[in-house]
DNA sequence: CCGCACGCTGAGCGCCTGCTCAGCGTGCGG
DNA sequence: CCGCACGCTGAGCAGGCGCTCAGCGTGCGG
């Protein structure tokens, strides 16, 4: 199958990911990171325990002593990575001043965050579906906060009468859906997280009717 | 794990995908509906030819007499949809009329498109990374067909001087990514394709600056 | 200097996977 | 009415999967 070279040349192309650091003992972190590469390259389904543990230099056994399943390291990345970007989006969209503000403040962030952590934001945003039934139901109660976060915002814009909007709901959710798939389609090079991060905040107030003319 | 409720109850209440009518031999046809409503389920590698077959009504070994491999099933699919999308994106982005009405057509065609096969258009944009390395090039050169057709259409209106837009192949790929998105989301119930279509050639307009007013 | 606790390994179990093949049934040309 | 061709099945193979476990090495408290 394609997926070694294709996937090889951007896992070694791309930032290890730091978002891990505080992950300790050692060996649990290195567990981490490399099934996070490895779910981001090839899928969960199609990587093995014994290419996580390769990936972190330890025999395929080691994994078992820090994680029960190799689902629960997939949830442990999911938990996490939703954590993070849902504390994200909440912190920049409920700053003080106008709406269409907060509104480019959450876009930006949350959009540089999946640009940035693009390996750890595709396992998060499209693996999710792997996740065992309790732990499926716990993440989707994380991503479902997010959403009101966003709905919550242009909804207020709305009713302040800076954003312009037929349908506040649907809007907030194509918004939120535009961020996302930056994961899928993101990759080093061309712009920085920064630059598109920017640019779609543009995006977001025009998608509202609040772009400055 | 939690897929099998999850997806059973989605697969019974949504469409049965009606646009591999004219596929034959009948078992060949079966095989092939049976393959998409699996893979945009479970995704590609948590899907067994086993189930499959059984979906279809057959034997594991029947496959084999249809498709030499899982993964020519694969193929199959994503050329059948990425040839119809990139289609259907093509003729309305051509069609006569001012630029502002062929991206609103384009992008209503498009998202009606993803939200009315949404089964077929879930395997085809987002479990390509399971097919083998040639396949693979030729649906990545289809998938660069349609992104170029969305370029030039901005990149026209903006010299026509119907768009506002600084940067036409960031925006152009922000509509297509907004587009396909939808394939990840919906469901049936609450609002129609054709809403979601409209709506979306609205936030289209809005984000290359050429909204009505 | 001993011995225990702990992180880790090599070997491997049981299961399930994609895929194969000899043979069976059915329907159609002669 | 025969016989061949073709679609399909039941049984099953080789290999790879997630996961386990007895035992080895190392470092630290006593």
């Amino acid at each position: 199958m394609a997926q070694a070279a294709r996937a090889g040349a951007q896992a070694r192309g791309g930032s290890p990911d730091d978002s891990w650091g505080g992950v300790s003992p050692d060996a649990a972190r290195r567990l981490l990171v490399a099934a996070v590469e490895a779910f981001a390259e090839r899928g969960f389904h199609a990587t093995t325990t014994r290419d996580i543990a390769g990936r972190a230099g330890m025999s395929p056994a080691a994994l078992y002593i820090h994680y029960r399943t190799k689902e629960e390291l997939l949830y442990h990345i999911s938990r996490v990575g939703h954590d993070r970007s849902v504390r994200l989006l909440s912190e920049a969209a409920e700053a003080a001043g106008p709406y269409r503000e907060r509104l480019a403040g959450a876009v930006r962030t949350f959009v540089r965050w999946h640009a940035e952590h693009h390996t750890t934001a595709r396992v998060v945003q499209y693996e999710l579906s792997a996740l065992g039934e309790e732990h499926y139901a716990e993440i989707v109660g994380l991503r479902r906060r997010s959403e009101k976060v966003m709905r919550d915002l242009v909804a207020a814009g709305a009713e302040a009468g800076e954003f312009a909007v037929d349908d506040p709901r649907a809007t907030a959710l194509a918004v939120l859906s535009l961020c996302i798939d930056v994961a899928r389609w993101y990759s080093p090079g061309r712009r920085t997280p920064e630059e598109i991060g920017a640019f779609y905040a543009d995006l977001a107030l025009r998608m509202v009717g609040a772009a400055p003319r």
